[in-house]
DNA sequence: GCAGTGATCATA
DNA sequence: ATGATCACTGCC
């Protein structure tokens, strides 16, 4: 079912883990981080997505259930945290590009220690990754990025994606925090 | 601007 | 089996 409603679940997710706090747990110590920049990808065809060319080893996981953890290697260093988003079969994801302490993707999952040991697992307290709400912590959002629960919130075309087309690869499927 | 780095995938 | 690609980063 390729409904566009089913896209706007993907996008509202995007959205949504914006201003979210991302927690790793690592034996004992624990690291929260507030997601400031994401970006969707969703369906088989999103040229953009790993699943426009159908299922495979790699991607498999995209298919899974929303909250499953998808995580693939690339460029011979570096991996990427994805989210995974939508009804079982239906492939989508967010990836989760950056927090407020670590920009740039790869950047956080090396800060994160995060790598395929995480792929397929389900976002939580027993994966040691999981989501948080931002309610419990004061003072946010900061002044100047708007009223509380109402983030300012860019969207943007992805990056990284020049193979694409031109279709797909100016859908504003990146969602960043304005800063001050 | 572009080199590094190696798993993954398409092609055969 | 082989070659191209790659949702990036860091250094020139």
């Amino acid at each position: 079912m390729f409904k566009a409603l089913e896209n706007k679940k993907t996008l509202r997710v995007a959205r949504d883990l914006i201003g979210k706090i991302l927690v790793r747990k690592i034996g004992k110590k624990i690291i929260r981080e507030r997601i400031t920049e994401t970006e969707a990808y969703i369906g088989p065809h999103d040229l953009a997505c790993h699943s426009s060319r159908g299922k495979t080893k790699r991607n498999e996981v995209m298919y899974c259930v929303a909250g499953t953890i998808y995580v693939y290697f690339t460029y011979g260093m570096h991996w990427m945290l994805n989210i995974v988003t939508e009804e079982e079969g239906f492939p989508a994801a967010v990836l989760i590009r950056g927090t407020e302490n670590f920009k740039g993707p790869a950047r956080l999952t090396k800060a994160l220690q995060i790598d395929k040991s995480l792929n397929g697992k389900k976002l939580g307290k027993k994966a040691g990754l999981w989501i948080e709400n931002d309610l419990k912590i004061k003072n946010f959002p900061p002044a100047g990025l708007g009223r509380a629960g109402k983030l300012k919130i860019s969207r943007l075309p992805r990056v990284g994606i020049p193979y694409a087309g031109d279709i797909w690869k100016n859908k504003l499927y990146r969602f960043v925090l304005k800063e001050k």
